[in-house]
DNA sequence: TAGTGGTCTAGACCACACA
DNA sequence: GTGTGGTCTAGACCACTAA
């Protein structure tokens, strides 16, 4: 193990891939190798992993390296590192939700999971806009949700969840619980890693404001959200109309 | 150097403080102690650092120590790391804060920098609010800049700045700049290392759609900036109504 | 060719959690 | 006490940049 420019002996490392891709280190080579653990749901989520010592004399590379590859998969909120405890494959919790994606809180108090009421569910033809955004085939098919979200008693958002069919089979036939992302996980093995959200400022519809609660023409914030698996595919398309007297939108830039 | 839990001899690390605080690394005291020099102005936006080896030589630690704390200000924006070159200082040109602080894009193409016209400036006591944002006493003054921005032709912020006088003295003698977080570097040595925005919809005013050459009541995008400086100190407050019928705030949840 | 940051290794020791 | 991640070191070599 002396030789620098290498490629560790995995399936998914075809030789020469590092000449056509250029340059690749030994730690991007073993963190991609645990991508491929996760996505293959090897490493479930909250197991878990092999301790950096052990992972290393597995893999032939030194303890250093696979603590690159670890830490900057703890750095994406993949893995949760605890010293003196191990290293675990992240959750989709309430608690990593609230953190990570949901951005709407409260003027004053803290951020809270909001309640859901599931108001319809349809399937149909995917249209326009969800097949640009989920990279769907003409005539593939989507499963709507249409729920509303209340912070304490009143209903705040209200939003239509698109999902690929093809990747959710069977999930309208259950209840849709509050927590979607868990669901996609521990049922389907697929795992939201991040999320691209625009918003805009919208007035709201006679129906929207009826479901809401206030008046037509109230302005309310638009959220449309494409969730991205971990292998960065596309995986569910969120439209969320908010309503921000009381709450609002926190984003930090860093 | 054999020891370990020990603190490296510099006037900012009174002895002892690391039993107050708890354990803190090495590295961490080499990173504030940097920190320290970007805020003195010791090492002024754009300039280079000395290399790794010599850092390391100079406060009497490892290189590898020296890199964990260089990696972490990179990560943090404040350095730029260039293999090859060299280790520099982080600059607010156009391109940083287009990256780093200016979320609102056109739904087409991509991000620009927007074009400011300033409609007026006025020097006046803090209202509570802008103490309360800006940590300011009661009866201290804040300087208010009120301009619009425009992407292309339309102009599509309205935007409300209010920066404690005490901390800018003289600004509005001079032009305002478009870009005024170079400028606080350059005139005054502060330097914007985060900001904290909080959105929310709102419909405009008369005075306000008048302004924005729009329909009173329109929706828009109210956002509500707090920069902070390098210390985490308060340095401005900005109010912006952004239209969103051509343009979208984009927020990437990882 | 010289100098910089980037990678990799091996080994020691520290802080922390848990049984 | 034992095992885990976290820190620190020293040294070798690689990749990139510019003179």
């Amino acid at each position: 193990m002396t030789e620098y420019k290498r490629e560790i002996a995995l399936p998914s490392e075809p030789a020469g891939g590092a000449e056509i891709l250029g340059f690749r280190p030994l730690y991007r080579q073993v963190k991609d190798h645990f991508v491929r653990r996760l996505v293959d749901g090897v490493w479930a989520p909250g197991t878990a992993l092999p301790s950096e010592g052990q992972l290393a004399a597995e893999l032939g590379v030194s303890q250093g390296t696979v603590r690159k590859a670890l830490d900057e998969l703890a750095a994406e909120n993949l893995l949760v590192r605890r010293q003196g405890r191990g290293t675990f494959v992240a959750e989709h919790d309430e608690q990593r939700i609230l953190f990570q994606f949901f951005k709407l809180v409260p003027d004053d108090g803290a951020a809270r999971f909001p309640d859901s009421t599931v108001l319809a569910t349809e399937s149909a033809e995917a249209d326009p806009a969800e097949r640009q955004a989920l990279a769907l085939e003409v005539g593939e098919t989507v499963l709507r949700i249409r729920r509303f979200r209340s912070l304490g008693d009143k209903p705040v958002i209200l939003e239509t969840i698109s999902l690929p069919e093809r990747r959710f089979p069977g999930l309208a036939n259950g209840p849709i619980p509050n927590n979607l992302y868990s669901l996609f996980a521990t049922r389907y093995g697929v795992t939201v890693a991040h999320a691209r959200e625009k918003l805009k400022a919208v007035a709201l519809s006679p129906e929207e404001a009826r479901r809401l609660g206030t008046a037509a023409g109230t302005p309310a914030l638009l959220i449309d959200r494409l969730a991205l698996s971990l292998e960065g595919a596309p995986v569910e398309r969120r439209l969320s109309l908010c309503l921000t007297e009381e709450a609002h939108y926190q984003s930090d830039l860093r």
